[in-house]
DNA sequence: TCTCATATTTGGATCAATCCAAAACGAGGC
DNA sequence: GCCTCGTTTTGGATTGATCCAAATATGAGA
C-alpha cells in the first residue's frame, strides 16, 4: 500500500533488495562464515583475507543487519536506560556520562523517562526485554515494587540501579554517599555557628531519601543537636522549596539554616526567602544537593553538596559493561564521594542598608 | 564459558530455552501464523481464537522477539534521536516531549548525545541504520555537511530535523520561529526606551543562529536602529555570556540592552554584570531565549523568549510518526510561535542606595 | 617426503518471527 | 445438494546473520 514501485531517489545500487553476507562472500571469493568473522573482527582470519573481504564490503556498500545478528548471537550491544525526570538537568548530565562510556564501548542505548510512574516504567522494561537488550540502567520510579528486582533476575536481565535502589543487597548500584553529603552540610553549618538546622524535602519512599534523612539525623546527633529541629517531608520540586521555606520562616523560633534535598528545591527556597523579603545567607543559610550547573549562577551563588552526575553516569555504565561481560560476578556498589561546594548562600552578609533582595518582592515561580 | 549450567534463580518455567510462536501455536491448537496475527492485533482472527491464543501466551510466559520480527517486517517501532547537548535543560525538556509521544505510539527510542561533533553523529547514524530504525529525529551537530540529507535519502531513512536544519527545503522540520522571537525581544526593548541593543552569541554556522541574526537585523532596521550596534558572534555557553558581557560593558558608549542567544548565556551575562558591580535591568537590560525553568529563578527573574521545548519535542515526534506512516508524503515544517515571557531583567530598578548585586563581586562561574 | 600441530576456512543447521498465496470453513441462495 | 462468497486459518518460503563441528591449508620438524 505505502509501497511505491521504486526506491524513490537512489541512482546508486540500492536498487535491489539489500546486500547480504552472501553477496560479500561471492564478491570476495570466500564463504559467508568468513565474512561474518571479519565483521566481528575475529583474530582467526588471515590478514590477506581480511583485507580482501573488507574491500568487498566497501565496494558493495554493505550494511550490517543487527536484527539478524541478534537473532542468533547472545549480545545485542544495546542497553536500556530509565530515568524518572530527564528534564531535570541533573539527569541530563548523568545521561551524558552514560552516553560517553557507551559510545566508547560501541553500545547504543534506549532511553525512557518514567515520570516516576511504576506502570510506565514496567511497560518500558518489558519492551526492553522484547528488544533483547544486554542490560539495564535503572533509576527506579518512586513506589516501585521491590519484587521488580526478582523479576529482572528471572528474566536473566543484568540491571544496574542508579542513584536510588530498591530491594535488598546484593545488587549492582552506582550512586553517591548521600549520608556523607548531608553530614558535610551539617558540619559546615555548625562550624558557621548554626544550631537550628532543618532538612527540607523527601517523602522517604526510596533509598536516596532515606539515606539523606539518616545522614541528617546522625550528623545532628553527633553534633549534639539531635532534637533541636527536624525533617520536613514533602515533594522535591522547585515549588516545594519555594513554599516550604515560607512555611518554615513563619515558625517561631525560626530555623537559621536549611539543607535541601536537591538544588532545585534550594533555588526555589532562595526565591521563597526573597518573596518574604528575607535574604538567603543573612536571614537563613541555604545548602542544596547535586551542584547542578545553575547552582553557580544563582544570587547568591548556592552552596551545594556536589554529587557529580556525569561521573555517576559513567560509573554506572562501566559497571553495566562489567556485569554483561561477567553475569555471574559478585554484585558491586560504586559509591562516589560527594564534596561540599562552598559558595555564598551561607554567608552572613554584613548588613548595610536595604537588602537588595527586597527589591523583588514580586518574585514567584511563574513570573 | 560465562554460561552457568542453570539459569541461576528461576523456579519458574524459563528453564528451557525460550517460548516461541511455535510453542504457543501447539498449546492453543492453532498455527504459527495465527498466533502471529493475534500478536499483531490483526482484525482477521476470530474473537474466540484470539481469546484462546492470548490465554496460551499468558500461560506459557511468552516474550515477543522484536529482533526476529524486524528481520521480516518492514517496521521496527524504533527511532533514533540525536541531540548535541543533553545536559542542557532545554534538550532535557525536548526529549521529555519526544518520549511522551513515542510512549503513546508504542515506539521506543535510541538516544545519542553528539556533543556537536559531526563525526560522532555520523557514527551513531550509521549504527541506527544497522539497527533498522524506522526514522530519525535529528538536531544536527554544528558543522554537519548538508550532504548528510542526501545520504539519508539514499538510505531511505525518514528524518525529521529539529530546532536546527541543514540542506535546502523541502525537508521535514520542527522548530520555533526564531526570527519572530528576536523581533519580539527587540520591540519590547525599544518600547522600554532602549536604542543601543546588542545581540550576543552564535557563530552563524547553522540555521538556528542565522535565523536569530536575521531576526535581529530586520527588527532593528524596522525600528530605524539598523546600524546603531550589532551582533557579537561567539559560542553560546554560560561562560561566553559571562565574559562577553564584560567585554561589551567596557565599550563606549555602552549598550543599554543585550539579547542573548539562549538562557544559559543570559544567566551567565547577568552574573557577568554583577561581577562588574553592575545591575541587570538597571545598568543593562537582559533578555534570554528558550525560557528554561531556571529563568524564573534567577535574580532578577529573566525575561526570555519562550520556545517551548517540550512542545517542539512532541511536534517533532508526531511528524516523524506521520512520515513513517507515509514516506512519500509532502515534507512538512512545523514552526511553533514563541512568546515573550516578561519578567524583571529589563526593569529599570528605582535606584536607592548601594546596589545589592555589588555585594557579590566575587561572583564567578566556578565558585 | 611424511607427520603432526596449528592456523584458516567452510557448509549446514539454527535463531524466531513475517509474508503470501492458497486452503478450509460456514452461511445463504438457488 | 451444490455453488458462491466472505471470513479464518494455514504451511512453506523467507529474512540475514551466528554457531559449531568438521574440512582444509600451512609450516615446522623428523
Amino acid at each position: 500500500m505505502a509501497e511505491s514501485s521504486e526506491p524513490p531517489s537512489s541512482p546508486r545500487e540500492s536498487a535491489r533488495q539489500s546486500v547480504t553476507l552472501q553477496d560479500i562472500a561471492a564478491h570476495a571469493g570466500v564463504s559467508r562464515s568468513t565474512v561474518s568473522l571479519v565483521l566481528r573482527e575475529s583474530p582467526l582470519v588471515a590478514d590477506s583475507t581480511r583485507t580482501r573481504v573488507q574491500a568487498s564490503i566497501k565496494a558493495l556498500g554493505y550494511v550490517y543487519n543487527r536484527g539478524a545478528a541478534a537473532l542468533r548471537a547472545s549480545h545485542t550491544f544495546t542497553l536500556g536506560v530509565v530515568v524518572y525526570d530527564i528534564a531535570n538537568p541533573f539527569f541530563g548530565a548523568m545521561v551524558a556520562g552514560i552516553d560517553s562510556v557507551l559510545h566508547r564501548e560501541n553500545y547504543v542505548s534506549f532511553l525512557a523517562n518514567s515520570e516516576d510512574s511504576p506502570g510506565r516504567q514496567q511497560r518500558f522494561l518489558e519492551r526492553m526485554r522484547e528488544q533483547r537488550v544486554d542490560g539495564l540502567l535503572l533509576c527506579p520510579a518512586e513506589g516501585t515494587d521491590p519484587a521488580l528486582l526478582t523479576q529482572l533476575m528471572d528474566w536473566n536481565m543484568p540491571c544496574v540501579q542508579v542513584l536510588r535502589h530498591i530491594g535488598t543487597p546484593p545488587f549492582d548500584y552506582a550512586g553517591t554517599d548521600f549520608e556523607l553529603g548531608v553530614r558535610q552540610a551539617v558540619d559546615h553549618l555548625v562550624a558557621l555557628g548554626h544550631r537550628r538546622i532543618v532538612f527540607l524535602g523527601g517523602e522517604a519512599e526510596h533509598s536516596a531519601t532515606r539515606a539523606r534523612h539518616q545522614g541528617y539525623h546522625d550528623a545532628m546527633h553527633a553534633q549534639g543537636l539531635g532534637e533541636v529541629l527536624g525533617i520536613v517531608r514533602g515533594p522535591v520540586t522547585r515549588r516545594a522549596g519555594f513554599e516550604g521555606i515560607q512555611t518554615l520562616m513563619q515558625e517561631t523560633p525560626r530555623p537559621t539554616a536549611v539543607i535541601c534535598h536537591n538544588d532545585l528545591m534550594a533555588l526555589g527556597a532562595m526565591l521563597g526567602l526573597q518573596r518574604l523579603g528575607l535574604i538567603p545567607g543573612e536571614d537563613c543559610a541555604i545548602i542544596g544537593t547535586d551542584d547542578i550547573e545553575e547552582a553557580a549562577l544563582s544570587l547568591p551563588p548556592l552552596t551545594s553538596v556536589a554529587t557529580h552526575p556525569f561521573s555517576i553516569g559513567e560509573e554506572a555504565a562501566r559497571l553495566a559493561m562489567r556485569r554483561i561481560a561477567n553475569p555471574g560476578g559478585a554484585r558491586e556498589q560504586v559509591i562516589l564521594t560527594p564534596r561540599l561546594q562552598v559558595r555564598h548562600s551561607c554567608d552572613p552578609i554584613p548588613a548595610h542598608g536595604e537588602a537588595l533582595y527586597r527589591r523583588y518582592p514580586h518574585a514567584t515561580l511563574d513570573a
